[in-house]
DNA sequence: AACACGATGGACT
DNA sequence: GTCCATCGTGTTA
């Protein structure tokens, strides 16, 4: 089941919290994400947005369920979930994700240019790391400027579908990456992540499975 | 027109 | 742990 444009339209750090566990889709290639990390509204320091309106930054400032997608180092293009209303510049960013449908395809985009192993000749390690990063989620999507302002809760192109599974339970920890931000951002625990998946991005400084904050899901 | 700088990842010591 | 590839963007001139 597509997520409707309602669920992107709230705070980035609820939409992070909610949309782990949520399936990507694109063509033969389905991912199940599991780490994001909240680029809120309201002066956060670490948001691309901080400084207004922007050529790069224009889909954040658009409607809420589009993708903002970004050439990060030069080389690697990275996702975001468009949230909030209209005009206000929040986004979530994908970091992590397992392969649910699409395996060869996956590797190949991966292993483009050097040599491709099989799945089963990945070690436990090398198979739980292979998105584990947001660069990764991008090649393994084959993102570019083509899906940038892309609405992800119509059908066709990239779609985002609701976890078919219970909502797993979660870990947090600062977002990486941001030391530029001020310590109020820098330090604030807007990274969100399966606490069970072994594919996150550096698991060093998430918290052990967090139960605080009743979450906005339901009577849980 | 020139320049500094990344919401990173891979290779290497 | 260290080093650095690589280029669009925003800023400055």
């Amino acid at each position: 089941m597509r997520l409707d444009q309602a669920f992107f339209r709230r705070d980035a750090l609820d939409v992070a919290r909610d949309v782990v566990g949520a399936l990507l889709l694109r063509g033969p290639v389905t991912l199940r994400i599991t780490e994001v990390e909240a680029y809120r509204a309201n002066g956060d320091t670490a948001n691309h947005c901080r400084f207004g309106l922007t050529a790069r930054n224009a889909a954040m400032f658009g409607p809420p369920g589009h993708a903002y997608i970004y050439l990060c180092y030069g080389m690697h293009w990275m996702l975001n979930l468009v949230t909030d209303e209209a005009g206000v510049g929040a986004a979530v960013l994908v970091r992590s994700a397992e392969v649910v449908e699409g395996h060869d395809i996956v590797l190949a985009r991966r292993f483009a240019s050097r040599e491709a192993p099989t799945l089963s000749a990945m070690t436990r390690r090398q198979q739980d790391e292979l998105l584990a990063g947001p660069g990764k989620v991008g090649q393994a999507l084959d993102l570019g400027t083509a899906m940038n302002h892309h609405p992800l809760y119509r059908r066709g192109g990239l779609e985002i579908h609701a976890s078919p599974a219970p909502l797993p339970p979660l870990a947090v920890g600062p977002r990486v990456g941001i030391d530029y931000a001020d310590p109020e951002h820098r330090d604030a625990p807007w990274r969100v992540a399966d606490a069970n998946s072994p594919s996150v991005s550096a698991r060093k400084t998430l918290s052990p499975p967090t139960r605080l904050k009743p979450l906005a899901r339901g009577a849980g």
